[in-house]
DNA sequence: TCAAAAGTGTTGTCCGTACACCCATGA
DNA sequence: TCATGGGTGTACGGACAACACTTTTGA
């Protein structure tokens, strides 16, 4: 190998598709943004990743500055590099996701950047107009959810830690967007074993209380190697 | 939105991580390096990406200049980004792959480029040093053809046009690392009906011939509309 | 006592798996 | 006639899908 080779450094952004699930329906967490190009615009979490960061270490801090939010594990989606997707010339992005419990969050959300003026969800269903490709960029994380739910218990990272059997089916029906059994969804994901029921049951309804469930990760690891089927 | 941005351009490259399947075992078509860094290594086909043409040209354009090859298909696979994978700078690499008939191509490889000396099948099992991250990059690629050829019908992009059940199985037996019972093998894929029979046997075998059969990829069209599973 | 959601079983069908022998062909 | 791979069927168990009523609770 040579020493005197031209030094070179890539210039890209990375994006973050960050999902989360209340009141039945799936959110997706956007930026009103503060900065040309798309001033007042909203978009998603994203910004230049730097010289000297992995892009799995830029989505966090990026996330973190635009959000407020730390610690979330994304993973990555896709690289968009259409020749119109950026004004200022041909950028690609990297595009992550994530899925996270968003009532632990709520709205406290607090953007640490001038380049953002807010964070918020939104309901996929009713999305604004947004900057750059993001929507394209959001409808191919969709895909992707879909495709990883069947197959791995990642709908689980959507809830409250303590949940009921009704609101793990509203999720898949939500993230489906189809209805699903009751007696055959419960049976299905109580064969799986890898719930663990609780003594405690939900509080603060005017019906019969339903019982809590944690997700058992620990039985997960054990059982399956493999994969599972969410998706019927 | 502002028209006195900076104008920037995104700097990367792209590599091309192509199989084969010939003599019951994969393959993946690799360049011998003619330039520096790693000159005189074995690599994956792979370049820098021009300002003016999207990822998905350019990979086209780099696997044509680099192999001869023309009119491959490919998807993106994942975009690598270490700090330390490329010896001039950070410079990230969106791969990308694809499966292919070998026997059509055979060592009929032609790179039309000074920077690559000549373009070659080696079998997965047997590779050698590589240049970059180029190992890591085909492993991920391996995964990803096992969890694809699950659900979609892509292994049949590796055998000739006609083809014997007994060499689809053994393609199968090759992405998957795992013997396969001939009896329900043929049961399941036959019944499918994806499969075209033609009244053709296999020519210059001293055993009984095999019948062949075809991809129906009509028939396939119109039966499936979401996934099947090959994997089992 | 009513409204609302929780909770519960059976049956038929399909799919996957395990398993061993005869057949056709060319050398 | 022999060696080689081609080609075939059955029986069991597990998973999925369809389907409706009773129970519990708070208001």
């Amino acid at each position: 190998m040579q020493s005197n080779l031209p030094h070179l450094q890539s210039i890209f952004t990375a994006d973050c598709v960050i999902f989360g699930f209340s009141e039945g329906e799936l959110k997706v967490l956007l930026i009103e943004r503060n900065e040309y190009p798309f001033k007042e615009w909203w978009g998603l979490p994203g910004f230049f990743v730097e010289h000297n960061e992995t892009i799995d270490d830029a989505v966090k801090r990026i996330l973190l500055e635009h959000t407020g939010l730390k610690g979330i594990y994304m993973e990555q989606l896709y690289t968009f590099g259409d020749l119109q997707r950026h004004p200022q010339g041909r950028i690609i992005t990297v595009a992550y996701y994530a899925m996270l419990r968003l009532e632990a969050i709520g709205n406290n959300l607090k953007p640490s950047t001038d380049y953002v003026r807010k964070a918020q969800w939104h309901p996929l269903n009713h999305l604004p107009d947004l900057a750059f490709d993001h929507k394209n960029i959001i409808e191919k994380s969709i895909e992707k959810i879909r495709r990883k739910v069947s197959h791995s218990p990642i709908a689980f990272e959507l809830l409250p830690e303590k949940f009921t059997l009704t609101q793990l089916q509203q999720l898949y029906e939500a993230i489906w967007d189809k209805k699903l059994d009751k007696r055959n969804f419960r049976k299905k994901m109580l064969k799986y074993n890898i719930l663990k029921e609780l003594d405690e049951k939900q509080k603060g309804v005017s019906y019969r209380a339903a019982k809590l469930y944690k997700f058992d990760k620990r039985k997960y690891n054990k059982i399956f190697k493999n994969e599972l089927n969410f998706s019927k």
